[in-house]
RNA sequence: GCGCUUUUAGCUCAGUUGGUUAGAGCGUUCGAUUCACAUUCGAAAGGUCUCAGGUUCGAAUCCUGAAAGGCGCACCA
């Protein structure tokens, strides 16, 4: 309000522009109101486009599935991170007259939300999943998922994501089930799913296996203790597990013990009285490693797991899937690990059998990343897929890999990277992505828990059957294993489209165009997907592989309650827009690199669409005596071509996955050119009437145009807005207006 | 241990194939502004481009080495 209590001058309406320009943006009224058109066009379904001859029936197909959200999870930064860059590539695509198809999801996350449900469970009800039963608490979960999934899908709908929610799929929906049990019974039958005893990471808070890629080293500080073995000294920090160790290993070339022959016997004390300790000469001794003598525990550790394989050596279970002692502990037997130790050491010491502790020994303590508690390593009868075991391609598509070859999983997964039919951007990763191959082993497949896509296997008595349905005939039993959560996720770009039914879907927009997710994740998935689609369909699941950082706090941090330093993307969107908050995740985010995010850019990025309104104000005032025939004076029509070049240039950067680059230059011009300069040097022109005017208004028309098609894929709702409330346009939708070109 | 990655203004980062006086945003200081702008516009200050060598007419950019952060994998008796 100006003094005298009128309205400030600038509050007016003398060039009947619509009213909503004479106030702020408003991004929470215009979202609204924007997502609620798109949503009624249909226009993020791909046959909607075909129908209403926006996209030509025979347009290259661009395709890209959502990484799922947990179902019980809620949007974080990083998804919102992952949901602009898609929908980026999906809106650029879908105004390049491409065949768009953007397709939603969630994921069941099996141990993550078992977990959830047990403890919220356990806290309300001081009830296990053992007092409720198998039945009534998948009926919770059940319960718990679609309350949750419907706050998910809302939040992903707030960013702006154009995904086609007629296509949406929930990991363990009827279609997707059916995909993974069909998946299973293929590769069980091509011999490459074997059930079998090994050496698997156990979780006994959440009565689990986990897989190798969910293992998450803490450093934890833990007294360090060497015991006399016999003529041997042996370090240790877990003594509770010692109780087995009859075998005393040392390296060949270790001339301190060339005097000890392999196999050959030592009668020594231990723990419980006096023992047989047998010699084992294996390379797998460290000589640099304190006396360069240990003795092994094959049941509880992998490594010695393997040295006790090589060897043909006994291997004897010390500790329950509880954590609990078991009889061959004596008189500890009973006891939890725990509680233990100190037990066992005392007894050591009075024993006379401890050389000595260093109490501040610092070490890596293994975990479960989903919520688990600490990995007891455990040898457990478990399903697993061979990623080492030849087997002839039934049908292919893949160069290199005609249908019949022979070949392995693992050859497979390496083979299309390094043939270039799945690029993986940044480059760098591809080195990363071959060395964990070259690391991988068989992957445990099977899940102590519920919740999840059951193994469709039963036995009944010594028969074994395999197959998408129960079999007939009584007394059959189902395994009780439900399937690792990645095994459901590496058919997911073919579930989604309708596999195993040759689907349209399957045969128009598989492999899909790009697979955009967190460098994190590139193992457990990225590679995951290789390999089943590879194997199921003999298709690269996607051409390129676009991985983005980690969205950390401004200081470089990564989020987390305990620093208190979330920043929570519902609450960016409520105060400063989805655009700003899209942006915010865009520029000055390099590929793969970590992006720093701060409030304060976010702000920085609602000024830009205030800009951007301010100058569609500005354009409309000056031109709503427009005409659109006048020619365009050579200086106008340079500043037209100048706006063309940097959509050519920024079109590049797209296309090379820099869209870093694309939104910031973008950026500069439409503030630093058009309304710094252009807009600036047009004010003294417009206010003459004559042919320079006409020329100018139509200039400014054409810039404003371009501009806001530009900048749509990459801040959707403000452009729509604004396009909305333009007198003269090209399409009724920005969405599904043309490129400039 | 193996590998990746980062280091450019007070802060966050651009700088794509080597090419005039190294750029932006935020912050700081100064100024303008009733006439598109819950602001905006203009200007200033601020950099031995981590360090040491090398290639070159020319290096922030390429090569070698070092230092300091970050990350992954392996080891962890």
């Amino acid at each position: 309000m100006s003094k005298d209590g009128s309205k400030p001058s600038h509050i007016r309406n003398d060039a009947g522009i619509p009213e909503a320009f004479l106030k702020p943006y408003n991004p929470a009224e215009e979202e609204l109101k924007t997502r609620a058109l798109w949503d009624e066009s249909g226009y993020a379904n791909p046959d909607k486009m075909i129908a209403d001859g926006l996209t030509a029936p025979d347009a290259e197909p661009y395709s890209i599935v959502l990484p799922p959200p947990n179902v019980t999870g809620t949007l974080h930064m990083g998804h919102a991170a992952m949901l602009a860059i898609e929908d980026i590539l999906i809106r650029y695509a879908r105004m390049n007259g491409k065949k768009t198809l953007w397709i939603p999801g969630t994921d069941s996350a099996a141990i993550a939300t078992q977990a959830k449900v047990e403890t919220d469970i356990y806290k309300k009800e001081k009830q296990t999943r053992y007092d409720l039963g198998r039945e009534e608490l998948m009926k919770r979960i059940d319960e718990f998922t679609e309350e949750s999934k419907a706050t998910i899908i809302n939040q992903v709908r707030t960013m702006g994501a154009s995904l086609d929610w007629s296509r949406y799929a929930y990991t363990l929906d009827e279609t997707r089930y059916k995909a993974v049990m069909e998946a299973f019974v293929r590769m069980y039958d091509a011999g490459l799913i074997y059930r079998g005893n090994r050496i698997v990471n156990w979780d006994p808070k959440l009565q689990t296996t986990v897989s190798d890629d969910e293992i998450e080293y803490l450093e934890q500080k833990d007294p360090f203790y060497y015991f006399k073995y016999g003529p041997f000294v042996i370090g240790t920090v877990r003594p509770e597990t010692k109780f087995g160790d009859k075998y005393v290993v040392m390296h060949p070339n270790d001339e301190r013990y060339a005097g000890y022959k392999h196999g050959q016997t030592i009668d020594l004390e231990w723990i419980n009285g006096p023992i047989t300790a047998t010699v084992i000469k294996d390379e797998a001794a460290n000589m640099d490693v304190g006396s360069g003598v240990m003795t092994i525990t094959p049941a509880h550790s992998g490594v010695d797991f393997e040295i006790a394989q090589r060897h043909g050596l006994d291997i004897e279970q010390v500790i329950d899937e509880r954590g609990i002692l078991l009889p061959i502990a004596g008189e500890f037997a009973g006891q939890h690990i725990k509680k233990a130790r100190s037990l066992i050491v005392e007894k050591l010491t009075a024993k006379g059998l401890v050389e000595k502790i260093d109490e501040n020994y610092v070490h890596n303590v293994a975990t479960n990343s989903r919520g688990g508690g600490l990995i007891e390593p455990q040898i457990k009868k478990q399903w697993f897929v061979a990623v080492n075991k030849e087997f002839t391609i039934s049908h292919s598509e893949m160069s290199g890999i005609p249908t019949g070859t022979m070949t392995t999983l693992k050859k497979l997964m390496r083979h299309v990277v390094e043939t270039q039919q799945v690029k993986i951007a940044p480059e760098r990763f591809e080195k990363i992505y071959y060395h964990w191959i070259d690391n991988l082993r068989d992957w445990n497949i099977s899940r102590q828990i519920w919740f999840g896509h059951r193994i469709p296997v039963w036995y009944r008595s010594d028969e074994v059957y395999c197959g998408t349905e129960a079999p007939g005939g009584d007394g059959w039993e189902q395994d009780p294993d439900v399937l690792d959560t990645w095994f459901s996720s590496g058919i997911w770009t073919i579930s989604t489209l309708g596999w195993p039914e040759e689907t349209a879907d399957l045969k128009t927009f598989h492999p899909t165009a790009v697979l955009e997710t967190g460098y994190d994740i590139l193992f457990f998935w990225v590679a995951r997907m290789v390999l089943m689609s590879g194997f199921l369909v003999g298709q690269v699941p996607f051409k390129q592989v676009y991985l983005h950082g980690l969205v950390r706090d401004g200081q470089g941090r990564k989020m987390s309650k305990s620093l208190g330093n979330i920043i929570d993307p519902l609450d960016m969107i409520s105060k400063y827009g989805a655009d700003a908050t899209r942006l915010s995740l865009i520029i000055g985010a390099a590929p793969g690199m970590d992006i720093k995010l701060s409030e304060d850019r976010v702000r920085g990025y609602k000024h830009f669409a205030n800009k951007l309104w301010n100058i569609t104000r500005f354009v409309l005032e000056s031109t709503h005596d427009i005409d659109v025939d006048a020619k365009l004076s050579e200086t106008d029509a340079k500043l037209v071509t100048e706006a063309h070049e940097l959509v050519k240039n920024a079109s590049k950067n797209i296309d090379a996955f820099r869209l870093d680059l694309a939104a910031d230059e973008i950026y500069h011009f439409v503030w630093d050119r058009f309304a710094a300069e252009i807009i600036e040097e047009s004010k003294p022109i417009l206010k003459e009437p004559g042919e320079a005017r006409a020329s100018r208004q139509r200039m400014l028309h054409k810039i404003l145009i371009i501009s806001l098609k530009a900048l749509h894929p990459f801040m959707p709702y403000v452009t729509e807005a604004v396009w909305q409330k333009l007198p003269q346009k090209d399409a009724e939708l920005l969405m599904v207006a043309k490129w400039p070109k």
